[in-house]
RNA sequence: GAUUCGAUAGCUCAGCCGGUAGAGCAUCUCCCUUUUAAGGAGAGGGUCCUGGGUUCGAAUCCCAGUCGAAUCACCA
């Protein structure tokens, strides 16, 4: 690894510490008796005598220096607060290394210190600790980026980079307190609808990730293999089969927080693996399932935000029950004007091009109205919303509607313009079953790339019955960014999927030449490159080894020739 | 996958009529014992994303690529 100037100044520092006797990297335990955060709420010069001693740890993130005395900010998990260090407390004998030497010069903004020493209000009236005792907890090696907040609030030189930021979250959450908040919400949420969901007696279960055949929703899988078994796997698309399997099995709710994982594009609203919380209730159905929806939903905006309403962009949307309602044929006559309700296939197909939704002759009835309905009116849906009784073509694990042909007992609830949750009254008629496992068969035929497959041993669950159950998927990653005004799904996730950083390789003379020979021409032949290259039998050896250690180039052997083909 | 925009010092960015690479913060040296985007004096720091091309000369113009962002498409 090439070390910046920066770098080797503060492995030098490092150094130094140890030369002094100081420990850069401390094994004992630091014990800390007050947050930044703590301190500045509770502080009041009348109580000066509660603050007489306190101690915090922290990073440092700026530093004042002024000759024998210094302020500089400490920030915790909680904030950040000002100390001041003065030569003759800290070094109170001759000695004055301690603050000449290793505070001045061998502590840097990053380093991780602890402090013990008592609270005062500084003649601009900041709440400071005045320090007696500095410890060095860990040394930082690498400079942190620096924004700063002037008086008026602008914040100078933001760390914004949203690659940066993404690929190294750590300094992201160091630099911008605000992403700590984010997630700190995200985990709130989750917390608060495990307690819900806890509360009405549900339990929380484990299902399998890697499966032998992916199903329960309409996606592209992730496939590996299993060394052992010599088998394919996949890995879920969503719980849903193995989730029913426990409703067969006797449970009266069962409901899991999962990672899915789908084989499909990325964009602000997609990650291939994202969170999603499923639920599934015996003796109850669509219905019911929506009015837990709101009160679920209703609970979080309120635990997060302290009430209903929830800013989101320009806009403020408001999870304050009951939620509005729409049949979907209702809500596509709501916003094209056309009553589409009774059209047959060729008419559908129709209606769409004249609506400008582009069609293909894959689709079936249900995936026309599905694209009429995410086309003209999923994004106008700001204010959350129920769209109930879908197409049966497009929801092969719903249960027919109890009145109205064609459709199925099933809901999105949607805010914001995005769905967030879907739920149906489960399909439990195993033969019925049988035959919508079979139409999605005949999709796969005509070219769907997400019709589901068949799986027997589902359907052998429940043919031995499973009782009337109303099931429910709620995306956690759609709906945190709803909750944290966040405009793009990496902005909850801590760690989004990213393209690997490209590697830095340094490379010899001899492979940067042979490597510039072979990129003329992407491919030759091994000997021709090899005289080309004109090197000893040993330095051609090395060279074209290390090309192929750094996976720059790759040889490969056919029946009449030896190439080495550039990568 | 398509289109548009972007990549210059550790960070944020300027330079882009082609002519030796700049600012603020950070870093280093010195001064400064209640400052707060502290201040003052001085110094160092760059494969201008990569590779080709045009040119006497390219950070700047052209082509190809890499990575990223935004919008759209598929999708939750």
């Amino acid at each position: 690894m090439q070390l910046s100037k920066k770098d080797l100044e503060r492995r030098n520092a490092k150094e130094q510490m140890k030369q002094l006797g100081i420990n850069p990297y401390p094994s004992e335990l630091f014990p800390v008796t007050h947050y930044a955060k703590q301190i500045k709420q509770e502080f009041d010069e009348r109580k000066a005598d509660e603050f007489k001693e306190v101690t915090l740890a922290g990073r440092i993130m700026s530093r004042r220096i002024m000759g024998s005395a210094s302020f500089a900010e400490l920030q915790d998990s909680t904030g950040r607060i000002q100390f001041y260090v003065r030569r003759d407390d800290i070094c109170p004998d001759e000695d004055k290394n301690l603050y000449n030497t290793v505070f001045k010069k061998l502590i840097d903004i990053g380093d991780i210190v602890g402090i013990k020493g008592f609270v005062f209000k500084t003649q601009v009236g900041e709440t400071s600790v005045h320090v007696t005792e500095l410890t060095v907890l860990t040394k930082s090696l690498k400079p942190l980026p620096l924004p700063k907040t002037d008086a008026e609030g602008n914040v100078h030189d933001a760390f914004t980079d949203p690659e940066l930021r993404y690929r190294q979250r750590y300094v992201d959450l160091i630099v911008n307190p605000k992403i700590r908040e984010t997630f700190k919400k995200r985990t709130q949420l989750v917390n608060t609808m495990r307690t819900y969901l806890n509360d009405k007696g549900y339990l929380e279960v484990e299902t399998p990730i890697l499966q032998p055949l992916y199903g329960g929703a309409a996606a592209r899988p992730f496939k590996t293999h299993h060394n052992t078994l010599d088998m394919t796997l996949y890995l879920r698309i969503a719980n849903e089969l193995y989730l029913k399997r426990l409703i067969v099995g006797g449970y009266d709710g069962v409901y899991e927080f999962s990672k899915d994982f789908r084989n499909e594009g990325m964009s602000r609203f997609h990650n291939p693996e994202f969170t999603q919380v499923e639920l599934y209730v015996a003796y109850k159905d669509y219905n019911w399932m929506m009015e837990l929806v709101e009160e679920m939903i209703e609970k979080v905006a309120i635990d997060l935000h302290g009430t209903t309403k929830v800013p989101v962009g320009d806009k403020e949307i408001d999870f304050k029950r009951p939620w509005k309602r729409f049949t979907m044929f209702e809500a596509i006559e709501h916003f094209t004007g056309i009553d589409i309700s009774e059209m047959d296939e060729a008419q559908l197909k129709e209606t769409a091009r004249k609506l400008n939704v582009p069609v293909d002759d894959t689709m079936g009835k249900g995936k026309l109205i599905d694209e009429i309905f995410g086309e003209k009116c999923e994004g106008n849906l700001i204010q959350p919303t129920f769209i109930t009784d879908y197409p049966v073509e497009m929801s092969p694990l719903a249960k027919r509607h109890r009145t109205k042909e064609g459709l199925v007992e099933r809901f999105e609830a949607i805010a914001n313009g995005k769905e967030i949750c879907n739920a149906f009254s489960e399909l439990n008629d195993p033969i019925d079953q049988r035959r919508r496992f079979e139409e999605q068969l005949e999709l796969g035929k005509r070219g769907d790339a997400e019709a589901m497959t068949l799986d027997e041993d589902f359907l052998r669950a429940i043919e031995y019955g499973m009782p009337p159950t109303a099931g429910l998927g709620i995306g956690i990653d759609r709906l945190a960014m709803i909750m944290t005004n966040s405009k793009s799904i990496q902005d909850v996730l801590f760690f989004p999927q990213m393209k690997p950083e490209k590697k830095s390789v340094v490379l010899s003379e001899d492979e940067e030449m042979v490597l510039g020979l072979l990129k003329k021409e992407g491919k030759m032949d091994l000997e021709i490159l090899k005289s080309a290259a004109n090197l000893s039998n040993k330095k051609w050896d090395k060279a074209i080894k290390g090309l192929t250690r750094h996976e720059l180039a790759v040889v490969k052997k056919t029946d009449t020739s030896l190439d080495v083909i550039l990568l």
